[in-house]
RNA sequence: GGGUCGGUGCCCGAGUGGUUAAUGGGGGCGGACUGUAAAUCCGCUGGCUCUGCCUACGUUGGUUCAAAUCCAACCCGGCCCA
């Protein structure tokens, strides 16, 4: 049997695929799988388990939806897993004390901003997922199986690892040998990552590089419960803005999906240049090929490339023209900027208030360090005192408030 | 369970009775510079409509005119022993 390439939809960006053996065997090749699943129209099982602790979703989460949605194009099936039951447990993981003790409400609640991000209720088209097309997604919460397991089960469970094993992973070993605390409940975590696998039969799950270990564990019990174990499909982990650490909210270098054009086309177009070429081909349909040459015109091909993704063509290309025009430093009173109603606010008001008080700065007191450092402009116009009184919310309507450079609101009704 | 070391601001880490909102570094934010950035230099980096007032050094109590610093109990972690 001679090997079958695989899609490129498919292989886009991906870093890893195992098992990747191109012997006979169609359980050790992923082309033959999907070749077999058209033939007999019957879609394989693809697995992404989402981890509802937060509520927004970033750009870095979006390369696994991405390709989950490559595989409903495809014709397969997205099965979403919403680990309820492992949120409401709590990530034990941080040694500092903020241990992450969800109620079931607030996973709730967090899952279904998640499934909105993912474009539940909006066009297909403009959705990360395909929500519509019947028999393209399943949504399940890990909840739904993992309540059922008695202790019988879970020793079970904890019979197909050895202590060894989890040592090796390189997270585990890592904090072992640092001396930080690993509770033993984190050892089960994988298992019942693994375990989901088993109860939605998995054919394949995606994940990030990090994602290995527990996509292996996954295998290892498919087996065990006489499953065909799944494929795992190995997908980069996204740097963030700093261009150094892989991108996540804890870190502050994310963009969100939700964000508006510009200021997701600014943070985009000064990305580092070494990270050009994986966004464009991790965050969008380009191709690299195509792209300029010149580093700077190379981000901005990107920047309005990734823009495009979430807000359409249009208005990525408004985007890109408005953030050349603000970062110019003028005001124009064409730029989408994103608006903000100073209507509940008390008129006098000295300017460190009003910043603070429209969420430009999370205190008062940064408002007024910030306005000392000469942060601030009003239409251009730098604002150096703290303490200087607006009279008239008319003065202000309409006006560009902007912080350092990328920074912009304008104050409306 | 026993012994021992330790828990400081977003993170790391100084400080061992008295100008301490707490040295220093990292990170972050801002300013200058630049192809935006990076590098570099500079400033800021607890809160409060702030010439002042609050809250902060694991928790709670205690000693003292005065405590992150001394004492006690408790909680949490590392290592060694069981």
């Amino acid at each position: 049997m001679q090997k079958i390439a695989l899609p490129s939809w498919a292989s886009r960006g991906m870093v890893d695929l195992f098992p990747s053996g191109q012997i006979g065997d169609p359980d050790q090749n992923l082309s033959s799988r999907l070749e077999e699943a058209l033939k007999k129209d019957k879609p394989m099982r693809i697995k992404l388990g989402i981890d509802p602790t937060s509520s927004s979703i970033h750009l870095g989460h979006s390369i696994l939806f991405r390709k989950l949605r490559a595989f409903q194009d495809a014709g397969h099936t997205a099965v979403l897993i919403i680990g309820d039951f492992t949120a409401r447990i709590g990530d034990p993981t941080g040694k500092n004390t903020t241990r992450v003790q969800l109620t079931s409400e607030e996973v709730e609640v967090n899952a279904k901003t998640y499934l909105q991000q993912l474009g539940l209720g909006k066009p297909s088209e403009r959705s990360l997922l395909d929500f519509t097309t019947p028999g393209r997604l399943e949504v399940r919460r890990n909840s739904e199986w993992l309540e059922e397991l008695d202790l019988a089960q879970v020793i079970d469970l904890l019979g197909t690892a050895t202590v060894g094993q989890m040592l090796a992973k390189e997270d585990f070993s890592n904090r072992y040998s640092a001396g930080t605390a690993i509770s033993l409940h984190e050892f089960l975590y994988p298992l019942l990552q693994g375990y989901d696998s088993v109860a939605v039969k998995a054919d394949v799950e995606l994940g990030g590089t990090d994602q290995k270990f527990n996509i292996a564990i996954g295998r290892d019990l498919q087996r065990h419960f006489h499953q065909r174990p799944q494929f795992g499909l190995l997908l980069p982990i996204l740097l963030g803005l700093d261009g150094v650490q892989k991108m996540s909210k804890s870190l502050g270098n994310t963009i969100g999906l939700d964000e508006d054009p510009i200021s997701m086309y600014s943070k985009l177009e000064k990305v580092p240049d070494a990270l050009v070429d994986s966004y464009v081909t991790l965050l969008s349909e380009e191709d690299v090929d195509v792209l300029p040459l010149n580093p700077r015109e190379r981000q901005k091909a990107m920047a309005l490339a990734v823009t495009a993704t979430r807000h359409g063509f249009d208005a990525a290309k408004a985007a890109q023209r408005d953030a050349a025009i603000l970062v110019s430093g003028i005001s124009d009173s064409t730029a989408e900027i994103p608006e903000v109603s100073i209507s509940l606010v008390k008129f006098p008001v000295k300017a460190f208030y009003l910043i603070s008080s429209i969420g430009l700065c999370a205190s008062s007191s940064e408002a007024r360090r910030q306005i000392a450092g000469g942060a601030f402009r009003l239409d251009g116009e730098k604002i150096l005192d703290p303490n200087f009184e607006f009279q008239e919310s008319s003065f202000l309507f309409g006006k560009v408030l902007q912080l350092g450079k990328k920074t912009f609101r304008r104050l409306t009704r």
